[in-house]
RNA sequence: GGCCCCGUAGUGUAGCGGCCUAGCACGCUGCCCUCUCAAGGCGGUAACGCGGGUUCGAAUCCCGUCGGGGCUACCA
């Protein structure tokens, strides 16, 4: 017999196992991101397991999404798929054996029992009681099946489920976000852990390896909350049967995400989706700093903070235990706070994949291209929230024949009077002996602002839909120092011609 | 139907019996700054679901009610 028991410890560890169906999406990063704080500020290990226990729901595709998305959003783990440690495979799928010898154990110690109900028997049953104003759940038929009866309906050629034989009795828990939670006896239910077909369900998996991988904290969602007197149950045989360590973990229930109704954000949504936010450029360290908000708060005045501080300010009694809406804006407006705080270098690491997948410049990025965008990024950095913003305010430095004039911002601003406007900066212009953002700003305030007598704002304008293609840019006389005499004279000639 | 969870502005939160004529942030909005857009500065808007208790005193405690959500699968 395997051996199955373990040490207990003090060391903290939390983990977070999802399973591979769809796409990652935000409720899960939140559930990840709170369970991963717990165990970092609590100096513990974090387990990356993955319950692909339902083969026709999981898939490779979606499994390669999440260990992606999890090394994206910098949520590293001590333990688990792709890094290994002692407990593992970190796959359920590939830990089949261990659940059958499992549910044999709690077979043999009469913890568990073979019920050949039908699906349409189990059915009917379920309707009476809840027509009955009773509870709906297994009603135990089964329970107590003796050998003739169980090898009466094996001759009928039924196919049995196991089943746990839940102690009949009120169930209690300390819920770190909720408090006492209380199931009276009369609701508790033998539940399924192995489908007829020999495969276990993740009610006996999720379970056996939280046991066996010496969980000591179980962070999940609100969903799961009412299936907790099972798992307390299931720990309690457990130890009976020498599986784990004996101990059963302390759980907490986290509040669920929602979108723009009250439902919670499903796989489906296409706002759930993690990897649209990457590739809208969002940076994790924001998107994270704003899952964190939604239950959390680091402190009453401030809501902007690094994921080091959220470590260490982390205290699970703290969250709330309400739902909470995802609200895009306030998502954007926390990224925009940590596009702000990058260092420039960091910032112009960040765009350039960027401005590669938009094919504006080579991939990878030319030295000759690296400069000219980090001579730039200084000026986007902060008037974008989303690193792909980036793009389209200073594609008129790398655009050459493809340049082009926003329709719109040209019927405005490129109307006969402003063309005047851009003929009198093309003449400052063409004069100039040095070409430098000041020596630019004092030749077309000296020729549009004194020479026409216009104000800036109608002085300005015409040359920027000019020159940038659009009337929102970056500053003028930088951005013109940046494009250069030649093009810079070059497309005011062109509106001009 | 049964059971469980939840309930502070539009949204996220602070609040753990007096510091609350309820703070902060996003949003929306007025003004200032300004070459556009941002950023920044100064204002404005708007909430304790409801009803009963307990208490000298309640957003905070209790009960009820209403509303929302979840579970009630051989899904997770």
């Amino acid at each position: 017999m395997t051996d199955l028991t373990r040490l207990a410890s003090d060391k903290v560890v939390a983990r977070f196992c999802p399973s591979p169906t769809g796409n990652p999406h935000v409720g899960m990063a939140r559930t990840a991101l709170f369970s991963w704080a717990f165990a970092r500020h609590h100096g513990g290990d974090f387990v990356f397991r993955i319950e692909d226990t339902d083969a026709s729901r999981d898939s490779e595709e979606s499994y390669e999404l999440l260990v992606d998305v999890m090394r994206w959003l910098g949520l590293d783990w001590d333990q688990g798929v792709e890094v290994g440690g002692p407990d593992g495979p970190y796959r359920q799928s590939e830990r089949m054996d261990i659940y059958v010898e499992v549910t044999e154990r709690l077979l043999d110690a009469g913890l568990a029992y073979k019920a050949y109900d039908t699906a349409e028997e189990l059915e009917e049953r379920r309707e009476l009681a809840r027509a009955e104003g009773r509870p709906s759940g297994y009603d135990g038929l089964h329970r107590d099946l003796t050998p003739e009866q169980q090898a009466a309906f094996e001759a009928e050629g039924r196919k049995p489920v196991i089943r746990f034989k839940m102690p009949v009795r009120d169930y209690a828990f300390n819920d770190l976000v909720r408090g006492e939670v209380k199931i009276p006896a009369s609701d508790v239910q033998d539940f399924v852990i192995m489908r007829a077909n020999g495969q276990p369900l993740y009610t006996l998996t999720n379970p056996t390896d939280d046991a066996l991988m010496g969980i000591t904290h179980v962070l999940r969602g609100e969903d799961l909350l009412s299936s907790t007197p099972r798992q307390i149950a299931l720990y309690e045989a457990f130890a009976q049967v020498g599986i784990g360590s004996g101990r059963t973990p302390e759980f907490a229930h986290l509040p669920y995400v929602t979108g723009s109704g009250n439902k919670k954000l499903s796989k489906r949504d296409p706002e759930s989706n993690l990897l649209g936010y990457r590739d809208q450029g969002f940076l994790p360290e924001g998107l994270l700093n704003y899952l964190a908000l939604l239950g959390w708060s680091i402190s009453a005045d401030r809501d902007v903070f690094t994921l080091d501080e959220m470590v260490q300010a982390f205290d699970i009694s703290d969250v709330q235990p309400n739902p909470a809406r995802f609200d895009i804006k306030k998502c954007e407006a926390i990224n925009s706070d940590h596009v702000r705080m990058l260092s420039a270098d960091d910032f112009l690491a960040r765009i350039i994949p960027f401005f590669e997948f938009a094919g504006l410049v080579s991939t990878p990025i030319a030295d000759s291209e690296r400069k000219v965008l980090a001579a730039a990024s200084g000026l986007v950095q902060e008037r974008i929230g989303l690193l792909a913003e980036a793009v389209p305010m200073l594609r008129f430095l790398f655009a050459r024949d493809d340049f082009a004039i926003d329709e719109k911002d040209a019927a405005k601003n490129l109307t006969e009077d402003g063309l005047g406007v851009v003929r009198a900066a093309r003449e400052a212009l063409a004069g100039l002996t040095e070409w430098t953002t000041s020596s630019i700003e004092a030749a077309l305030r000296t020729a549009l602002i004194e020479g026409l007598e216009l104000k800036p704002r109608l002085a300005f304008g015409p040359v920027r839909v000019a020159v940038t293609g659009s009337r929102i840019s970056p500053p003028l006389f930088e951005s013109l120092e940046l494009l250069g005499p030649d093009l810079t004279l070059a497309r005011l000639d062109a509106v001009l011609a």
